[in-house]
DNA sequence: GCATCTCGTCCGCTCGGGTTC
DNA sequence: GGAACCCGAGCGGACGAGATG
């Protein structure tokens, strides 16, 4: 740090004490307009800004929020972010990205640091486990919380979107093209979600009086890219006398690649299987089969949960009160799901 | 900030002064070893932990790094960016995320608030405009700026790969092929690395004695789905009497849309027409025709950058003396290119 | 003389009571 | 009696000279 110019240095050039400069970059009342104008375009000269340190400490707050994920494979995540750093910037918040790798004691150093005077509020999809359950309630104490799930146990506010209602959707198209056998295809890592839409596939066919259910879940060894070789071998295996004529991926990744591996299998996509997936990441629109899935806006999402947390830090709301946001989301069809063959003879 | 306890309180609860339970916290030799355990299960057990503002206040460093792009819309972008954050954790180091959207302002103000105190060094893939050259060289002998690209002007160090020898490889690739007719399809926005590719793949060409050029700009209001019906009328449309037989994408999602465009002409990939493109992103394994393409090893630049980083912070390295690192980009041949229809008549 | 710890100063800024015209 | 400004006390920790055993 060589060129340090503080405000002092400001002050003594503008001709008038530390305060007053304060005041003018701190947008106060009790300033005058031309003083104000003048300490702005003498620190435009000087190159100076104040610093985010000496400001942080003395302000107690840091104009700063954390975002902690588990990866950013899934393209789902970059958009959300985008949105929720779009949000913060838009309040004036920086956003300190950090990525846990859903590994519990990562998680755990990072919200520590956080929680201690590096940012002022944190949103983050957090890890399952019961030690981070208890992490982030506690730290939910210290400094606002929002997370973009909601589980069981956890004290924090929330914003997610309902899954239940996503399933339905999809389901309902499905079963409206005629399809009685629709499988559902899920993660290897088994989460909330999963779980969640699980059910509500399970209960959802269950209203609609259809009796076929399957979940193929995927072996967890599975390269990234190669994953379609499972779902092939698992779905489509020639030995396979109860092919489902329709599949419910538990997300639009997993969806592309039921896709390929029909393909390789040499089903037609909608002809011999229709395929839907969740999420509407930007590449489900281009894939050779269009997808069809179930949209959830990020901007919204991302957006609801700034906002959340910006009124538990002007203290609108307290750290008892949890708010629970859930956001509807929206059918897409495309062209991977149609009536199934056999109606079409 | 209820709750809020502090070095003294640790320093009474201990029964130490104020700076041995700095020192214990900091790793500091002139400790006892009892007294540091000590005092880090106080701390513990009184769930303290040193304040991030004071604390960058006082050293003069923040242990955190700033990393700023325009988005994170191209899958090569968050790969990116988890390896620059896990190479930064790594150092000790957090990650500031900020995306400029491309914009000269907005960069601005983000380098701005940056280089005073919020961040000790920043990575960034910055705007290529003349106002943004002159911001990062200013900002650059403030506190450290590692580029992701390196063009005319820009005075500061970076790390970024060699398009030409990408070029070079995929050109050898398909000429070797037996291919003569290669085209280039570049995007809507024109970008330095755009004209970088287009000049290594009129250079290569010529070095391989092929006269044929084509260069397909993709218009600048298309819809980010729609690109390939763009790509279609301009490539693929029957009146075009002098369809490429290989095409050479500015980047893989550009390739992708490529594909399509072909698919929707009723052209085989890769008996009609070859495809190839730039970046190996995730998504062009498993795309229905996987992807003929080149790979920059994305931990590697991101530990890279942050290294040079590291070495400025650690006065290794002056602001004067730029380093520039070129990274050598990968083949990775995929179904995507094959020789041409009419060799294999 | 050495390991270990204490003390006072400083980092750069914000804030609010007090002062000035 | 305001509006505009000054002043001094923190904010929480780092650090180095000096004290202690």
């Amino acid at each position: 740090m060589t060129n340090r110019i503080s405000i002092d240095d400001i002050a003594k050039i503008a001709g008038v004490s530390r305060g007053t400069v304060s005041r003018a970059f701190n947008e106060r009342s009790d300033i005058s307009k031309k003083t104000r104008a003048k300490i702005l375009e003498i620190s435009r000269k000087h190159n100076y800004f104040p610093n985010n340190s000496a400001r942080g400490l003395a302000k107690g707050k840091t104009e700063c929020i954390g975002i902690v994920v588990p990866d950013l494979r899934n393209p789902f995540m970059p958009e959300m972010i985008t949105a929720i750093e779009k949000a913060a910037k838009k309040h004036g918040f920086s956003a300190l990205l950090s990525i846990s790798d859903g590994n519990d004691e990562t998680q755990s150093k990072i919200l520590t640091r956080m929680a201690f005077g590096q940012v002022d509020g944190i949103i983050t999809t957090p890890c399952e486990t019961a030690e981070s359950i208890r992490m982030l309630n506690s730290v939910n104490t210290k400094i606002p919380v929002v997370c973009l799930k909601n589980f069981d146990g956890l004290r924090c506010s929330s914003v997610s979107y309902n899954d239940r209602i996503g399933v339905q959707q999809l389901l309902e198209h499905l079963v409206g093209l005629g399809h009685m056998r629709i499988a559902f295809v899920s993660p290897p890592e088994s989460q909330w979600t999963v779980s969640a839409r699980y059910a509500a596939y399970d209960e959802i066919l269950d209203s609609l009086k259809i009796k076929y259910r399957k979940n193929y879940e995927l072996p967890p060894d599975s390269n990234p890219t190669d994953i379609w070789k499972n779902v092939g071998k698992l779905i489509f295996d020639s030995s396979n006398r109860n092919i489902p004529t329709a599949i419910l991926a538990f997300d639009d990744i997993i969806a592309v690649h039921v896709m390929k591996a029909a393909e390789a299998y040499g089903k037609k996509v909608p002809h011999d299987v229709s395929v839907a997936g969740f999420d509407n990441i930007s590449f489900s629109a281009i894939s050779s089969v269009p997808l069809t899935t179930v949209c959830v806006n990020r901007e919204r999402l991302g957006e609801t949960a700034m906002e959340l947390l910006l009124r538990r830090l002007k203290d609108e709301i307290k750290s008892e009160e949890l708010h629970h946001i859930v956001l509807i989301p929206e059918l897409v069809v495309r062209s991977s799901t149609a009536a199934p063959h056999v109606l079409r003879k």
